[in-house]
DNA sequence: CCGATCGTCAACCGATCGGTTGAATATGGG
DNA sequence: CCCATATTCAACCGATCGGTTGACGATCGG
């Protein structure tokens, strides 16, 4: 019924969300230190972490009490190679990456409307 | 507040949205032309157009009285280079690349169809 | 000038989103 | 066994989304 980028790119369009993957880039998390740096409750990360599911971009395994969530980066690959398609530019680019790094810590906590020329 | 790489992946979870670039990929189009294939009201496609242009991925001129909408591919780089970070996968796999277009066509449901050659 | 075309605006609609709170369900430790 | 911890569920809320319809301003052609 929806295709699949529907969901992936609708889980990537919240910074709470894109802020989790990349914590979980690190390492594998439980749900509540996925939680614990944000100022909100757990059940909203919970959420979150549900749709995150749902996309394919993490998996969650309950060991005992603690549901670890794992990054899935190959969901990625099909978004990635659906942005390709619109690329003339090259593939991949460390320097504009590690630029984009740092104007990507920056911008976090500053208002930077939309670029309208 | 909000950051540029939300308004982006905001405007490509949407099938209809993804479809106008992918139109807009072959040639610059007039407005009309835009929602011609789409089965919904004119005014709906200007509102994903101004979706679209919020996010940089597409730029208007108005020429007399037709709207010219063009593809800004540069506005995915970001968000291309936002998801390397999370690749393990090598850069670009051409053979994944056209395995994931046969299955897009098929899902595309919600438009007139595309003829097949 | 007149009528048709191009495109947006404004109001409205139901559905979904992102968040809250409070209760409920496992599970583990002493 | 009891209690704390880990996580989800359910109901609710305001805001936003994706769509409609009808009216409207601009602009072109004859």
């Amino acid at each position: 019924m929806t295709h699949p980028l529907d969901s992936i790119f609708a889980a990537l369009a919240d910074p709470t969300r894109r802020e989790i993957l990349r914590m979980l880039l690190e390492d594998d998390m439980a749900v509540t230190d996925v939680a614990h740096p944000f100022a909100m409750s757990l059940a909203a990360i919970s959420k979150h972490l549900t749709i995150l599911v749902s996309a394919g971009l993490i998996t969650q395994e309950k060991r005992g009490r603690v549901k670890w969530c794992k990054l899935e980066p190959d969901a990625l690959r099909a978004a990635a190679i659906w942005m390709q398609s619109f690329g003339q530019f090259e593939p991949v680019n460390l320097d504009a990456f590690e630029a984009f790094l740092s104007h990507e810590l920056q911008v976090q906590t500053q208002i930077d409307p939309i670029p309208t020329p």
